[in-house]
RNA sequence: GGGGGAAUUCCCGAGUGGCCAAAGGGGACAGACUGUAAAUCUGCUGGCAAUGCCUUCGGUGGUCCGAAUCCACCUUCCCCCA
C-alpha cells in the first residue's frame, strides 16, 4: 500500500463506527486497482447538510486516491413512491423530478467531491428490468427472520405498526444495485448497516466477492436530541446563505461542538478542544468561520460574522431586503408579507407577545395602522429584520 | 374467511349530545435571564373585516333545536381466531 493510500485507511479506521472487514479494505486498497465506491442518494430529499459531509469528506480523501465514486440515485424506488401511510402518504416522483433532484444532487455533491471523477447512476436502469421470476429469486436469498431483525422493522412490529410488503424488499433492492455496479466498497451512515450487510450477501450469492462496508457517526442535529435530518429542521444545508449558515453553526449545542470539528471540518483536536476548554463562545467563531468558509468563501465568512455580532449586539443588520407598503398598511399584514408571521392573527399575538419591535421599540398596539411615509426596521424577535418602507 | 378495537388540531393524547376552537404533554414561536448557548421561569399555539363570525375531530350521508360525541355506509390501521 502507498504511504498516501495507508494514510487514508488510517484515517477511515479511526473515524469509523465500523468496517468490515478490515482486512478486506486494507487488501483492497493494496491491490493498485481503481476501486468502485458506492453510496446511496435518497432522490426525494436532494437536500444536503453537514450530516451528510461527514461520508462525503471521507470519499473525497478516496477519490483523492483515485477511486471511482459512484452515486446510486434511488430513482425506481421513487417512482414507485412508499404507500405505507407512516407519514402521508409520500407522492411518487416523477421521471423528470428524480432527474432534476440528481442535478441538484450532484451540484451539491460537489462542493466537496471532484466533479470529474463522480460517477452518477440510476437504480432504475436495472430495477426496472428484473421480471417477477428475478424478483422471486432476489427475495429467496434472504429470509424474513433475518429481515425483520432491522431495528425499523422489529421496532414496528413490536409497536404494532403496519410494515408494507414492499418495504422488506427495500433492503433486497439496495443491495441489488451493489451487485449490478459490482461494488468493491460502500459507504453510509450507522444507521444503514444493515442495507449495506444484505448487500455483502447479495453480492456472494451472485458470484461477486462482497463489497468492503464502512459505516460513519451520524452528526447529531442543532436540537442536540435527534439525528440531522431536513425535516426535523435541525440541519445546516450546503445551500444555505453565508449568514443563515453562520448563525446556526453559533447554535450547535455546546456538548456537540467537540463532535461537529471532528466530524465536519479538518481542524486539529488538539487546537479546538484546549480553545473551547478556554473560551467556548470563541470555539464557536472558529466553527462557524471555518464552515461559512468552506461552503461559501472567505470574505462571506467575514461579513456574516459581522453580520453576527452586530446582531447579537442589539443592532439591525446593514444590509436588509426592503418591502414597501402604501400608508394605511396594518403592521399585522407587514408581518405576513415579511414572513414573520404565517397569519395576521399569528402577528397579533406576536405583538402581543412582546416580540415585534419598530426601529428597536416594542411594539404593543397588535392593531398598529402605518399611515406615515418613511421607513423603518421592523424586527422579530432577537434576529429577524426587514426594512420597511412606506410610500 | 370469522370476531373485536381504533382514526381528534404540527406530534402524542383527553373528550362519548350543548359549558368544545376542543384538557394535558411534547415541539414550534415569543418574553425574562444569557453567549442570538444550555438549564429555568412566563406567555402563546385554527382563521378572519375580531367583544362577533367562519372552518376543523378519517370520508360520505343521516337523526336531532343542537354532533368530535348517536346511526348507516365507506376508507385505512391494529389485535385475536382460522
Amino acid at each position: 500500500m502507498t504511504p498516501k493510500a495507508k494514510e487514508v485507511y488510517e484515517n477511515i479506521l479511526r473515524d469509523a463506527v465500523s468496517v468490515y472487514s478490515k482486512e478486506g479494505l486494507y487488501e483492497r486498497m493494496s491491490s493498485g486497482a481503481r476501486l468502485k465506491i458506492k453510496l446511496g442518494a435518497d432522490p426525494s430529499r436532494p437536500d444536503l447538510h453537514l450530516g451528510h459531509s461527514v461520508v462525503l469528506r471521507k470519499l473525497k480523501m478516496l477519490q483523492e486516491l483515485g477511486h471511482e465514486i459512484i452515486f446510486i440515485i434511488g430513482d425506481f424506488t421513487g417512482m414507485i413512491g412508499d404507500p405505507s401511510g407512516r407519514t402521508k402518504t409520500r407522492p411518487p416522483l416523477t421521471f423528470e423530478e428524480t432527474r432534476e433532484n440528481a442535478r441538484t444532487y450532484l451540484k451539491q455533491v460537489t462542493k466537496i467531491l471532484d466533479k470529474d471523477k463522480t460517477t452518477i447512476a440510476f437504480n432504475s436502469e436495472w430495477l426496472s428490468k428484473l421480471m417477477f421470476a428475478d424478483v422471486l429469486s432476489l427475495a429467496g436469498k434472504y429470509t424474513v427472520a433475518r429481515i425483520l431483525e432491522r431495528n425499523d422493522f422489529a421496532h414496528r412490529l413490536a409497536e404494532n405498526k403496519p410494515i408494507g410488503m414492499h418495504e422488506i424488499f427495500y433492503p433486497l433492492m439496495q443491495g441489488y444495485d451493489s451487485v449490478a455496479i459490482e461494488a468493491d466498497i460502500e459507504v453510509g451512515g450507522s444507521d444503514q448497516t444493515f442495507n449495506l450487510l444484505v448487500a455483502r450477501e447479495l453480492q456472494r450469492c451472485y458470484g461477486q466477492p462482497p463489497q468492503e462496508v464502512i459505516t460513519f457517526p451520524l452528526l447529531p442535529g442543532l436540537d442536540g436530541v435527534e439525528k440531522m435530518s431536513k425535516s426535523l429542521d435541525n440541519y445546516i444545508g450546503f445551500d444555505e446563505d453565508a449568514d443563515i449558515m453562520f448563525e446556526k453553526c453559533m447554535k450547535v449545542p455546546d456538548n456537540l461542538l467537540a463532535d461537529y470539528f471532528s466530524l465536519t471540518t479538518d481542524i486539529e483536536k488538539s487546537e479546538y478542544s484546549s480553545l473551547m476548554e478556554k473560551d467556548i463562545r470563541k470555539a464557536h467563531f472558529l466553527y462557524a468561520g471555518t464552515i461559512v468558509e468552506f461552503y461559501h468563501d472567505k470574505i462571506s465568512a467575514e461579513s456574516a460574522k459581522e453580520r453576527y455580532l452586530r446582531v447579537a449586539g442589539g443592532s439591525a443588520p446593514e444590509s436588509l431586503d426592503i418591502l414597501c407598503f402604501a400608508p394605511g398598511t396594518a403592521v399585522t399584514e407587514m408581518l405576513v408579507e415579511s414572513g414573520f408571521a404565517a397569519t395576521k392573527s399569528e402577528g397579533v399575538r406576536l405583538i402581543k407577545g412582546g416580540g415585534v419591535k419598530i426601529d428597536g421599540e416594542t411594539l404593543s398596539d397588535f392593531k398598529a395602522v402605518i399611515d406615515k411615509n418613511g421607513e423603518f426596521i421592523l424586527s422579530k424577535g432577537k434576529n429577524k429584520f426587514v426594512k420597511i418602507k412606506v410610500k
